[in-house]
DNA sequence: CGACGCCCATACGCCAGCGTATGGTGACAG
DNA sequence: CTGTCACCATACGCTGGCGTATGGGCGTCG
């Protein structure tokens, strides 16, 4: 019998990255809890004989939906902005780089939203922290003392979350086209004194 | 048979609006699908048979709870910073006042996060714009012109919630005493420039 | 005192999702 | 050709939560 898959290109067979992406895609879509074993199955063009034989039960999969989560996050941010030089222009790409992908924002939100979950909390706060010391060290490296680099970065961190969350609750209160860029520029204004300290 | 409430006073019998508060307390918790009916009733001390009498469904209680909750939060808004004045001292309150109830963010975060449910995005959206339009008034009584009281009422809203999402992800991140006091201002010095626009 | 209505308990059927047991199929080695 | 093994389908039992049906206690009013 052949079946399609999510992307509607035929596939052999089932990888445990293929379920954890569709794991990560429901959360995006539904929450921690649209994580279902038939479901996922169904949507993927299988049944739940293929699941139980890639994973031992529902959680090793939010086990490896997680770890890919987190392995994807600190990719991304090396990747887009690893390579600039200028804290003053990755603090001004991070924010940029956060605004456009409204996916991913959409599920760290719906990530963050399941934290009575021991494992999840757990890769959340590991995430969270880690963006928070980069921008810690953007600051640091704009030549803040440590004390007020870090309130800086807590800052501008939590006007970055902020927007993810207007974003989604409230789409039409967030500005578009020339407006936006006008307010993008207003918070890197405001969050990145101008020289320095 | 005598029952004891949540609160462990003796209860004759259980009206709407204590099972909409225990809904409350269940998102809080454990977002809205910890709103269930068996559970709650469990908690409480009563069996289904009690829910079924007031509510009609699951649903009916939702709306009840989300009601409640709408009605909550303007009334608190109002209550704590409606009496003053000067709108750079409202801001101030507002911003406070958000930092200082937790289980209020927790309350939001969840509701939020399931905006999925058609009737939850909608009283969303509408505590959300209710915010930033009362805090876009502040800005504009403050003397800016529209376009800029927008952008920083955003702004400042997003500050604001974003900090509700650090403390309840990673609550280490956030300052403590002295240093979240430290924090508060420089948010507040950044957030409403001195000398108006 | 009897009837009615509020408030709740009990018992039942139903469904979705989890996990298990077992059988089937196709590729590939020998 | 045959055995093996990766990969999956099918069928089953179990659990928890939803909704309904029905009855019962208890106050209140005529």
């Amino acid at each position: 019998m052949k079946r399609l898959a999510a992307t509607a290109e035929i596939r052999q067979s089932l990888s445990v990255t293929d379920w954890a992406d569709a794991a990560l895609e429901a959360m995006a879509q539904g929450g921690l809890e649209a994580v279902a074993v038939e479901p996922l199955a169904r949507r993927l063009g299988v049944t739940k004989g293929s699941f139980y034989w890639h994973f031992a039960n529902r959680e090793a999969l939010l086990q490896a939906a997680l770890s890919r989560w987190e392995q994807q996050e600190t990719d991304e941010i090396l990747h887009r902005v690893g390579p600039e030089p200028d804290p003053y222009e990755r603090i001004v790409k991070v924010f940029k780089a956060a605004n456009s992908s409204y996916r991913s924002g959409r599920l760290y939100l719906a990530i963050a939203a399941a934290e009575d979950h021991p494992a999840v909390a757990e890769v959340v706060r590991r995430v969270s922290e880690r963006r928070i010391g980069y921008l810690d060290d953007c600051y640091r490296a704009l030549g803040f003392p440590a004390g007020a680099a870090r309130q800086w970065a807590l800052f501008a961190y939590a006007t970055f979350m902020g927007n993810l969350q207007i974003r989604r609750d409230t789409p039409d209160a967030m500005p578009q086209g020339q407006a936006f860029s006008d307010y993008l520029k207003l918070m890197i204004r405001t969050l990145i004194p101008r020289g320095g300290p």
